[in-house]
DNA sequence: CATCAGGGCCCTG
DNA sequence: CAGGGCCCTGAT
């Protein structure tokens, strides 16, 4: 599918704003919706009906920052239906967070003082919808990350569009009616495993539109866990990555996977293995911005392994 | 060759 | 609330 139709939007993001650190997270698995290059990111994404190819520029300076999202797409889109996508852009990039309060609460943290200082204006972010990020989810349950990348991958095949835009080829998500309809078997034949149950069962309220991911937004944080909790497949460990990066809980940490555990055992601790329930108590520190806090930690240890061999990190990656 | 655990979660007792 | 089972795959 080519997309011929480009349109422009230009936002304004908060100060102070770090691009790469923001549009690129080094710590997520590769997949073929997206592509990056230093203040450069192409993404696709399925919204309003509209299969889209989208390229984020880091088009401002320090001083003043600015984001252009070049918007591609193989139908004419109305004013109105860019405008609500800029509005979604710039929920799912954190574009209006303010961070100012954060850097006060925590700035003088031995830990993450030098951090800060690198990343000024980092934001978490969710490039994906809700329904995709549970998809994600799903795919990296009780696995490695080879395998989590290849399932996606084969989902993508069978379910998804091949988009092309700005001479680039990138997959594109399914509609969740598409999955919902799907047969156990064929889904189990692209060796997704008992995740085949789980792929169905959570596209059916989606399908179905009983969950509404606007209204989420705005519902207490009880009432989301409840809902996502109530869907199958979902556990303690994604509803802990959506509560943080899709609902932007700033002090959501709850579950912490023995992954996890492992790598924040030598970047807080330096130690081999800490238990997590002590964990939790010296995240506490953080107080209401604790996720934000491990967030940046997390960040910045990725970011390392792209510049240099960590070689404990890499036998814990298991690509 | 077999066995095991892995960016969990469901279900049972 | 603890613990077994689950699709696969590569590591050992």
């Amino acid at each position: 599918m080519k997309l011929k139709e480009k349109y422009i939007l230009e936002i304004i993001p908060t100060l102070p704003f770090h691009f790469n650190s923001t549009f690129y997270k080094p710590g997520h698995f590769p997949s073929n919706d997206t592509r990056w290059e230093s203040g450069k990111r192409w993404q696709t994404m399925l919204w309003g009906g509209k299969r889209l190819g989208i390229i984020y520029k880091d088009g401002g300076s320090k001083k003043n920052p600015k984001v252009v999202a070049e918007i591609y797409s193989a139908s004419p889109l109305t004013s109105e239906f860019l405008e609500n996508l800029k509005n979604e852009i710039i929920w799912r990039f954190n574009l209006n967070l303010d961070l100012r309060e954060f850097y006060k609460y925590i700035g003088n943290d031995p830990l993450l003082k030098s951090i800060i200082k690198k990343f000024y204006g980092l934001r978490p972010m969710s490039y994906s919808s809700l329904y995709e990020y549970l998809i994600i989810g799903i795919m990296l349950q009780n696995t490695v990350v080879r395998r989590s990348v290849s399932m996606l991958q084969s989902l993508f095949e069978k379910y998804g569009t091949l988009l092309e835009y700005d001479r680039v080829k990138l997959w594109c998500h399914w509609e969740p009616k598409v999955m919902a309809t799907a047969n156990e078997e064929e889904l189990r034949a692209l060796k997704v495993g008992y995740r085949a149950k789980s792929l169905i069962k959570v596209s059916e309220p989606f399908a179905q539109e009983e969950i509404n991911e606007i209204e989420l937004r705005n519902k207490s944080n009880e009432e989301q866990e409840k809902i996502l909790l109530s869907l199958y497949g979902v556990g303690p460990q994604t509803l802990g990555y959506i509560m943080l990066d899709g609902l932007h809980h700033w002090d959501y940490i709850r579950n912490i996977s023995p992954w996890e555990q492992k790598i924040y055992s030598r970047i807080f601790f330096n130690k081999e293995l800490v238990p997590v329930d002590k964990m939790l108590r010296r995240f506490g520190k953080w107080g209401k911005w604790k996720g934000l806090a491990v967030h940046y930690v997390w960040e910045d240890i990725w970011w390392k392994r792209r510049n240099k061999h960590i070689s404990w990190l890499e036998k814990l990656i298991r690509l």
